[in-house]
DNA sequence: CCCGTTATGTTATATAGTAACCATATGAGG
DNA sequence: CCTCATATGGTTACTATATAACATAACGGG
């Protein structure tokens, strides 16, 4: 479920979940999830966080699998390209989808004290972006849409630091 | 205004408009608008489109200004502040603002063929997106809605060489 | 089993951004 | 005008992110 990102939840059977279903995609289309592939997805989905490719690099490297750059790069455009993992423009970054329906275009939104990242259901405001779009004669192919704030766990944490922001 | 980077219009005008203000905008804040901000404000607005730091570095580099990176990014840092520039996280490019007003945020169109960069109007999908934050607990700081596809030129063009795609 | 395709391994390099430190220029106050 | 605090710019060195190019290995259909 996207939006629970940022509540508690069972860990371990929502990246159980996840690997299946990539198997299960990639049965269905013919397509291979390597030993490499499959261990970048779960490394993310155990992360449950943004990585940086060079995180994810060191980890599979430290695991005997691949230590070089172009490894985990094919790794994630494979994933990304099946739309299991999201690359976060704004951290040059790499999360797990928590919700991996075929062609959604997600919103995120990124913690900027705990680096957490929890997908919108949906696409909100897209309607709105299509319409603004259409309107300049724009044809738009994929959209990037990720906002930065702070969570709901480090916005309290902040409020009792600080009790006087607006809200 | 924002939305005609897509449609011709007098550019020598919107250069020397844009930098009027600029000049405006730092007597009236008390900051200074150097020959290197200056300079690297002149060369977007020329450029009309996403450029790399380093694209603008060199330019600035052969003109006798700085020529190593922390010159560029200093001059970007003041410029984005001041919201005469933007970011396109997208392409990790920046591009001039078209409509520098204090504080808007607005949407970019990028356009993949010629790279032509647009700022939508207003701030479409702004209104959902603050809607699905506050469902989440999410407080919102900034946002970033880039879509990336094809200017009407670029998509008229493509048209014309395979002209049975979809609308 | 053979062969074409797909995936991985490896080297080298390109591109983007920052830390740290010193020099210079500017503006406020004496 | 002088001087001091601060803002800005210059330079070196470095970190982080990503890709090109080419060789090797694995898979899967004939």
């Amino acid at each position: 479920m996207s939006h629970t990102a940022f509540a508690p939840h069972d860990h371990s059977r929502c990246i159980a979940d996840t690997i299946a279903a990539a198997e299960t995609h990639c049965a269905a289309h013919k397509l291979r999830l390597t030993p490499v592939r499959r261990r970048v997805l779960e490394i993310l989905l155990g992360a449950h966080r943004a990585m940086g490719a060079y995180d994810i690099l060191a980890q599979i490297g430290s695991e005997g699998l691949g230590s070089q750059p172009p490894v985990i790069y094919r790794a994630l455009d494979f994933l990304t390209g099946i739309g299991f993992v999201h690359r976060i423009e704004k951290l040059n970054a790499y999360v797990a989808c928590t919700d991996p329906r075929p062609g959604h275009a997600p919103a995120f939104m990124i913690c900027r004290a705990c680096d957490a990242v929890a997908e919108t259901p949906g696409a909100p405001g897209r309607g709105a972006l299509d319409a603004a779009a259409a309107q300049a004669g724009f044809r738009i192919e994929r959209a990037v849409i990720e906002a930065e704030g702070l969570c709901p766990d480090c916005d309290a944490a902040t409020r009792a630091d600080a009790p006087d922001l607006p809200m």
